[in-house]
DNA sequence: ATGAAAGCGCTAACAC
DNA sequence: GTGTTAGCGCTTTCAT
């Protein structure tokens, strides 16, 4: 068995409580006594039992984080920028996978809820609300990232979607395009901003909206490619062919350029495209992808803290939503020959951090 | 506060020992008051705090899992095989990153000691096994997965790297290739392996081992793109060029094909590339890569199992080492036109899984 | 088949 | 400053 505060109590002669108070930098212990006593810790390497702990004084200090899928680069990401925004605050977090399901999701949501979670963070693959009851019946805080739910009265974390949207078709208009398509989603939270920031920029530059260059599409997530590529193959067949796509993510702008250039055209001088997302990938394709950067990262920080502070005061935060400002990156796929990549872009594995 | 056994046993009017037992499938307890407390555990949506069973019969039903970094798509990879490995078996594992700083390591893994986890699967980004000194003194079962580590006598699962090695070079060779050069990492085990590999690969089609064809350098998982830049830059500096290159992994071979690009070099004509791990990026790239797969849900699945017959018989197990037959995946790098990617191939966002 | 008692290793409230 | 007492919500053992 491992060592325990009885054990060192007991070395010491003094009382397991006072061992207790000195672990926890309690002020009214002796300082003769407390430094006998953090000796002994060290000899012994003892380590605090945090189940224990946790259970006598009710809090666990552990978040949970559940994601759809960690392959996904943006939730691995982001599971970083949590990670990094509470091990300052010696909190320690507890990720869980979705693997994509539903089902496992709510599993998932329940056994962190069992394990005494302080709070938790969710990007949710749920279709609604309605698998959500015991979390409200739990009292612990619980905070949605990326993705909001409708119906569900909490904190959202996530990127200015609509902005990410006017951000991508204002870039795609300075660059002269008129004829802008847009491959959408359907149904969920994100799709929706992006593609009023797309009719809004639209409008901004007096560019009449056209029904006909938006293909709605759905599964985006999981088989971008393929069905970004099925979508430009519709986009393509029109009688006034667009000059620019934006896309809802880069996977789906992935399929777009394959669809571009198996019909011999051009990116970006015939089309150009854009994605969303800016996933570690963007920079080693065919054609270097420009696409609109969510800070996954921050988006990460930001959740922690905002968990961290709903567990401090009890009460629910002025704030029920932090969006992040989504950022630009152009590259090849729109500016073309005019894009000279740097020699790290072109070298470095990772984007730099957006700490 | 959350539903207690406690409620429920005094909702019903039996003690709160047969609720425990009921709920745990002990088999003495009478059928109508099973039925009775399962009816109201339902009704009351009651979960059993397990931060709490844990305390009382020493078993956490938990694994941990230490990455070097969850955006390496690998290890991501890896937390999914586990993941599925535990989850039949109703464990549940809690991952954390070292973010590739051995001293996070080192706390993360005192973290999930002091969590309780009865087993631990470590990734590790130790130089050595200095640091491993805590869990050497907790019994608790733990493996290494992937990297090994000289001098702690325990499990090891991973890949076998000799078989990659060969895999990779004999690949070359039979494609006609004479003098393949090899992009090498340096003082870690699966370095060694692949060299080995590769070495006799050669040695069984009697090409003479030429030292000046293998380049050794470091940070190769960091930073490969950039290294293996300029590792292909030296080789081709060489009197007698290399007309192929088998790179330590993918990142170095990417590196190594902008290297021949920038040369006026044609891949594969000129100069075969193949590389080893099959990122997700593989057939993404200007000339999608050949590599050598390494099933990494495979691993994770194996080192999931093998840590669960750990925490059974508590005996040590008869191997102490599992390794993964790697697996060649011919992309355009090597067989150049010859290669037809296939619908699927070009479409598909990830690798069928290897379950 | 059911339950009383002891205890897992710690914290919180209060007394000394 | 230090120690005592009473839990936290379960499992385990053993008696009935």
């Amino acid at each position: 068995m491992a060592v325990r505060m009885k054990d060192i109590a007991e070395d010491l002669g003094v009382s397991l409580v006072t061992v207790s108070k000195v672990l926890r930098n309690k002020p009214d212990v002796g300082d003769a006594t407390r430094k006998r006593v953090l000796k002994r810790v060290r000899e012994l390497d003892y380590q605090p039992n945090m189940l224990v702990r946790g259970l006598a004084s009710g809090k666990s200090y552990t978040i949970g984080l559940v994601v759809p899928d960690l392959l996904h680069t943006f939730f691995a990401e982001m599971a970083k920028g949590v990670s990094a925004g509470l091990r300052s605050e010696s909190y320690q977090l507890i990720i869980a996978s979705a693997e994509e399901e539903p089902g496992i999701e709510r599993q998932e949501i329940e056994h962190l809820l069992a394990r005494g979670v302080d709070a938790l963070l969710i990007a949710s693959c749920q279709n609604n609300a309605r698998g959500y009851k015991s979390l409200l019946k739990s009292k612990i805080p619980y905070i949605l990232i990326d993705r909001n739910l409708a119906g569900l009265n909490t904190c959202f974390v996530g990127t200015d979607d609509v902005a990410a949207g006017r951000l991508a078709t204002e870039h795609l208009i300075s660059l002269g395009r008129r004829n802008i398509a847009h491959i959408s989603c359907k149904l969920i939270s994100t799709s929706v901003g992006r593609l009023r920031g797309y009719k809004e920029a639209l409008a901004a530059s007096h560019i009449p909206f056209r029904q006909d260059l938006v293909a709605i599409r759905s599964r985006l997530e999981e088989a971008g490619v393929q069905i970004g590529y099925g979508a430009m193959e519709e986009l393509l067949k029109l009688k006034k062919r667009p000059d620019a796509v934006f896309c809802y993510n880069d996977l789906t702008a992935v399929g777009a350029i394959r669809c571009l250039l198996a019909n011999k055209l051009r990116v970006p001088e015939d089309v150009a495209v854009i994605g969303c997302g800016n996933l570690l990938l963007s920079s080693y394709l065919e054609v270097s992808l420009s696409s609109i950067d969510q800070s996954p990262q921050q988006q990460g920080k930001a959740a922690a803290k905002l968990a961290l502070s709903l567990i401090a005061r009890k009460q629910k935060p002025t704030e029920k939503c932090c969006l992040i400002p989504p950022k630009l990156i152009a590259r090849r796929s729109t500016l073309g020959s005019a894009y000279k990549e740097l020699a790290e872009e072109r070298l470095l594995v990772h984007k730099t951090s957006t700490t």
